[in-house]
DNA sequence: TTTCTCACA
DNA sequence: TGTGAGGA
């Protein structure tokens, strides 16, 4: 069944990468990059075509649950054996460090983002101040003819 | 339909 | 972290 919603049994035997792509839900480009970047395995048939096992689909869902959380590529690739076999990583201490340094990473920039939307904020006040004041005159000068 | 590479956002 | 183009 090729209705593209995803929902395709699955499948049996190898894949090329467009149906992974289908069932993945990504483009074939991206999977060529992860193969690039060492984040996904790819074999070869006789005519240079990549092909797919079938727990590929889980695996590209994996890689791209570590990308959202903001991992880069070189960081996946080396938590992927942790990774292996269900959701979620192994507790090692390897998975442990790279998510604890994460975590640490998003916090210093979650720090800076607000300490410059507490620059822009000083901005802001100011520029409320001014067009007060300057509605204020405005009002004076209008009474006063 | 697939492969690849280079340039680019 | 991806995408587009262009040729094989």
């Amino acid at each position: 069944m090729a209705d593209g919603t995803g929902t395709d049994p699955r499948p049996t035997g190898p894949m090329r990468i467009g149906e992974l792509a289908r069932r993945a839900g990504v483009s074939t480009r991206v999977l060529r990059y992860y193969e690039q970047r060492g984040l996904l395995c790819a074999g070869r048939d006789a005519n240079g075509y990549r092909t797919y096992d079938p727990d590929a689909v889980e695996a590209v869902a994996r890689i791209r649950e570590l990308l959202a959380t903001g991992l880069n590529t070189d960081s996946i690739r080396d938590l992927l054996p942790c990774a292996q076999g269900g959701p979620g990583l192994m507790s090692c201490s390897f998975s442990c460090g790279v998510v604890e340094q994460q975590m640490a990473q998003l916090d210093a920039e979650i720090a800076e983002l607000q300490r410059r939307r507490a620059a822009l904020g000083a901005y802001a006040q100011v520029m409320r101040d001014r067009r007060a004041q300057d509605e204020a005159l405005a009002a004076m000068a209008l009474r006063a003819g």
